[in-house]
DNA sequence: TCCATATTTCAATAATCCTAGAATCATTGG
DNA sequence: CCAATGATTCTAGGATTATTGAAATATGGA
């Protein structure tokens, strides 16, 4: 992930509606949701959601796919995983002890429970 | 780390100039940096570099101490943690893959190597 | 005390971001 | 084709953020 990239990924989040989107999308899952949808959970116009629903695609953060009248917004995924690692290099660059902390506090997904994860 | 704090450091991270500083700190390690040094590695005004130090240690990210005539920032490694931590969580949610792809890539400093971690 | 250094604060301007309503576009069904 | 639905785009506003230069504050040394 280039600097660029992560500038815009970060201003991205660093807005309420839009992180609520990004959380929403997350747990949502690979299909995603429409529009209308996010705009009725987050109590937001259509038009608003819009708005930030194109910041967040500009950023590469999430995506969208066209089902008959209704447009549908996924995570990317990738896209999140890589600004983790941006902001996990920029930290251990100087202080590796800050992996460590990440990791030894109790995370949301433990690093020795993988019977979960999708091979 | 609460919503708020974390809107607050990611918009602190979404601008070039404080992301730098940011890195800048990092890498200086606990000591820090002097304002004066720090305006004139990125090129920008003692002013300019003033409103974005406070802008960052407004958000958590960074702390100030005065040495002589001297104001030192140090990078807050507890913060960036913290910050590393809510964005995994977050990813996490819905996705325990991605946790999976942020430490099987090549981290800055492996999982497995951890010779060099001060306990 | 007086001066120089290091930095911040203030004030004004420029730039960007957020919100809201009206208009527009795309799709589906009658 | 026409009407209805779901969503985006356009336009204008108000709000926040960024940059700049001048003035003010704090510290240390002659």
């Amino acid at each position: 992930m280039d600097e660029g990239q992560a500038l815009s990924s970060f201003g991205a989040l660093s807005q309420q509606t839009r992180l609520a989107i990004v959380r929403a999308l997350v747990v949502a899952g690979p299909d995603g949701l429409a529009a209308g949808a996010i705009a009725e959970r987050m109590g937001v116009s259509a038009t608003n959601v819009s708005f930030h629903l194109k910041e967040l695609e500009r950023s590469g953060l999430i995506s969208q796919r066209r089902v008959s009248r209704s447009i549908f917004y996924s995570a990317n995924y990738a896209s999140l995983a890589d600004l983790v690692k941006f902001l996990m290099e920029d930290c251990c660059a100087g202080h590796p002890a800050i992996r460590e902390n990440v990791e030894r506090r109790d995370g949301c997904c433990s690093a020795t429970d993988k019977s979960d994860v999708v091979a």
